[in-house]
RNA sequence: GGAGGGGUACCGAAGCGGUCAUAACGGGGCGGUCUUGAAAACCGUUAGGUGUCAAAGCCACGUGGGUUCGAAUCCCACCCCCUCCGCCA
């Protein structure tokens, strides 16, 4: 949610950022909103203020022995008044609530405009392999290795679904062990979430209710915002885990981890770039996530994509980094990197971080705030999230670009303790 | 799923229609007296949110409604916790 005071303040500068993500917005209602409710609100507060003294001088009165009856009148008319002043203040609440909801975050100063096309390369790591031989893609691999059985995964689940197997699953699991090593060395907190949220969860993460038709729902509906739903990123739980709290400044920065499936409806035909597990609805993936200070969120983004990028570099795989322009980062990110793996069948690089600062877009959403040392007053807390990373993509990449020409797939080095082979 | 009990500050807990939310009382925290030091004892102090330059004001007794001149207190719905029963891969 974005910063009323902002939009008060300078709703231009608000109106040029929401541009870059492709937003057109109008003030005008939402400041006519705000100035009415304030008004109420002032009015709201007098009237009450008048109850609350007459009401005292009651008891007193009583006891004196004089009558009280003249001022019941003059108290009900009150609370009548004061009834009226808020559902005024409740509507015009809710007006500016959905209007500020719907809207997205509002872009880094250096994030630029537009989708897709725009997004900045702004590093490499190593090389795409080069094959003397002719290579297999990682559904062909997968399957000859008897890693993945999406046959049966199918018939498991329906489309979209497939089973991992025997050196497979070892070298799945292998890859969470991995991150989870990496993350625990690096005193990130351990979060193992339920995969079951409910509907506030998803408004906090400024995923509802937008998108709400994007998860699987278990119970409920969006309607009636009792929603249950399952997990479609671990950021989601975490966001939520200090939800309405107001924390201390020396808690800061929260550096925590948390491992789940994520479940996603990806409605749409696939394509061919997508075969295998590129997508899917159902994949796992380690997820990063600070709390920050206001001050401290920018070093904590470059600090996630550091820690992401080391895992693949520990892996040895070819990657690249992009920055993210603004129609691409998701609603709720000011400004987000992606890490890239290199794809050697499909000659592309596909996602398998995001790296994204939310600043204080979610922890609005989600009223969580802190309080400085020696200080009342209470600031938004800024919330970062990174995958850390997904594997449902890292493991095509691996078997594709450790393929060797004999047909067998050397195992990365940092992986071998669990999977148990140097290569399969 | 059924029956009963409960949700008040950092914790425990009192209050059960008015002057009770700067929320009795106890504990904790912090400061002090005493002590070589500590413990104990004693004295003092501390207590949410919003708003504001700062105030005032307003809000806050799980959440949302209702009754009433007035609700922590009465009524309704929902959420959560505890106990017992049922179900249980």
């Amino acid at each position: 949610m974005l910063d009323l005071n902002k939009i008060r303040e300078n709703p231009e500068l608000v109106r040029a950022g929401l541009k870059k993500k492709g937003v057109a917005v109008d003030f005008s209602a939402l400041l006519n909103w705000d100035v009415a409710r304030r008004e109420a609100v002032f009015q709201a507060d007098q009237l009450k203020n008048q109850k609350n003294s007459t009401s005292k001088t009651i008891p007193e009165l009583q006891k004196a022995g004089k009558p009280i009856e003249p001022i019941l009148e003059a108290m009900k008319t009150l609370t009548a008044q004061i009834k009226e002043a808020e559902v005024t203040i409740a509507t015009l609440e809710g007006h500016i609530e959905t209007f500020l909801l719907d809207l997205p975050n509002v872009p880094d100063e250096d994030v630029v405009g537009g989708g897709k096309e725009n997004n900045e390369i702004v590093s490499t790591y190593g090389q795409p392999p080069v094959f003397d031989f002719k290579i297999k893609d990682h559904v062909e691999l997968a399957k000859e290795k008897g890693l993945i059985d999406y046959d049966r995964g199918t018939k498991l689940g329906g489309n979209g679904f497939w089973v991992y197997r025997d050196k497979g699953a070892l070298l799945e699991w292998a890859l969470i062990n991995y991150f989870v090593e990496n993350h625990v060395a690096d005193g990130y907190e351990f979060i193992l979430p339920p995969h079951i949220l409910n509907y506030e969860c998803g408004s906090a993460a400024g995923q509802f209710p937008k998108y709400a038709d994007e998860v699987y729902v278990v119970a409920g509906t969006k309607e009636e915002k009792n929603l249950q739903f399952m997990i479609p990123t671990s950021e989601t739980a975490l966001i939520n885990l200090y939800r309405g709290e107001i924390m201390n400044e020396a808690e800061l920065p929260k550096k925590m981890f948390a491992y789940t499936p994520c479940y996603r409806v990806e409605a749409g035909s696939h394509r061919a770039s997508e075969r295998g597990t590129i997508r899917g609805h159902q994949f796992n993936k380690v997820e990063m996530f600070q709390y920050t200070k206001p001050e401290d969120s920018e070093r904590a983004l470059e600090e996630l994509v550091a820690k992401a990028e080391k895992l693949m570099q520990g892996l040895g795989l070819h990657y690249q980094v992009s920055k993210l322009a603004a129609e691409d980062c998701s609603p709720a990110m000011a400004k987000t990197y992606d890490i890239e793996v290199w794809l050697p069948s499909l000659g592309i690089y596909k996602e398998v971080s995001s790296a994204s600062n939310a600043r204080d877009y979610q922890a609005r959403r989600g009223k969580i705030r802190f309080k400085r040392e020696g200080q009342n007053r209470t600031e938004f807390i800024h919330t970062l999230n990174a995958s850390g990373l997904a594997t449902s993509r890292l493991l095509p990449a691996i078997i594709e670009q450790f393929q060797q020409p004999d047909g067998s797939i050397v195992i990365p080095e940092v992986l071998r303790k669990w999977v148990g082979y140097e290569r399969i």
